[in-house]
DNA sequence: CCGAGCTTGTGCACGCGTTCTCAAAGTGTG
DNA sequence: CACACTTTGAGAACGCGTGCACAAGCTCGG
């Protein structure tokens, strides 16, 4: 426990820590030393001033006059983010986009490991996608506390989320990223974080709409 | 044009006017003519102050002592979100993510029709997903143009994601949802919104981090 | 027609996040 | 060693979004 990790970090800045983390394994394949707030903020598409108090929320681990040093810095944030543990992962709800989270091989490499599959559809438990058989969503509570699953992905239609994610929290789980498109409340000291694909297409749609009767109004990226 | 269209609307308001939307959907269902400030708050997941200052950045369109005429008030939010028009989609990258999306129905529903689906494997291209057959990357400009298609869903892997984004770009497409674990830069007058799995994640793993080794983060400030 | 009871619309204060700016602190060269 | 150059770290100003609080405005009952 670090004196940095003692400062509380804005919400906004850990948003975008996992960009800087990104941008720096780019480099770090490159065999770059250091690197500067400047190169960092165009690699992660943020500007430099940014970077740097975010950076500097974390500790002071820049050089004056050099910049930062890649391995360290990657080292400190991953700590940081806790990417250097291993969360087992539960996916509830393996209709087409549940099966697709499961097969994305892109939590695997940062430590997230899905164990765990859970659907309601009986024709569907027992099946097997990549590596794993769908559980039934009777053996939530179970499976979920055998595998200690800390972080669980909420993939239900809308009618159904709210009782799933009643039933995750019940099991343990603190941590929900929620796909579906349905308002989900969780008690204090749970985290849910959610990702709606119909609200980000009308938000579009919207900026969309301006553009093409008058004067451009363009979003940018939302924080959280 | 309308009193309404020409005040701006804030960024934050835009993006929960969508969840206003659909909550007003499922009480219109109900045959509830009217609904308050409160109640809309309760059913979206904000608070009621939020709500009523939303609001009116579309107009005045509550009555004070009754509250929000349901059937007009979704009509003016759709047509302010775009929700009337019919936008065709084109979806770049068929792989997990691009094929659930292809197959996901919430979309349609909303206004936005899947139209062309586009992947750079030859083995791929002319495949079937549901009524579309994936077209080749090669034909992107032409069918983009063809179908008159406004707005970009971009699931490609990230190595290919700044390349294609500038395709569609090229293409006369100037809304891109982003679902590539990649940065990426659009000229002045193109939105982007990025949908990134794996920092959701991380973000969480961050705040699970701080639960599990300590309860709350204790404030202790350094002077420099 | 009046007064009681709601509910909206908005002025205002506050806090968070972003960005500008510059002193402090490092490197490198002659 | 001194000096020019680079880059970080943070103070300060600013802008945006949130939430409180309350006046304005509507309905309804008597």
């Amino acid at each position: 426990m670090t004196a940095a990790s003692r400062r509380r970090i804005p919400e906004a800045t850990v948003a975008r820590l996992p960009l800087y983390y990104r941008a720096l394994m780019e480099t770090g394949e490159r065999q770059v030393a250091t690197i500067s707030s400047e190169r960092l903020a165009e690699l992660a598409g943020v500007n430099a001033a940014k970077v740097r108090k975010d950076l500097s929320y974390l500790g002071s681990y820049g050089t004056r006059g050099v910049g930062y040093d890649v391995e360290y810095l990657l080292h400190e944030i991953s700590r940081e983010l806790g990417l250097t543990r291993d969360w087992p992962v539960a996916i509830v709800g393996i209709g087409n986009l549940g099966r697709a989270l499961a097969n994305y091989r892109g939590f695997g490499a940062r430590g997230f490991r899905v164990e765990v599959l859970i659907d309601a559809d009986p024709a569907l438990v027992g099946h097997r996608i990549g590596e794993l058989a769908v559980v039934s969503i009777d053996d939530l509570d179970e499976v979920v506390r055998e595998h200690s699953i800390a972080i669980g992905i909420l993939a239900t239609p809308a009618s159904a989320a709210q009782d799933v994610a009643d039933r995750l929290v019940a099991a343990g789980v603190t941590s929900i990223l929620n796909f579906a498109p349905a308002v989900c409340s969780v008690p204090e000291g749970v985290s849910m974080r959610k990702v709606d694909l119909a609200i980000e297409l009308q938000i579009l749609s919207f900026y969309q709409l301006r553009r093409a009767t008058s004067g451009a109004t363009p979003p940018r990226e939302r924080a959280g």
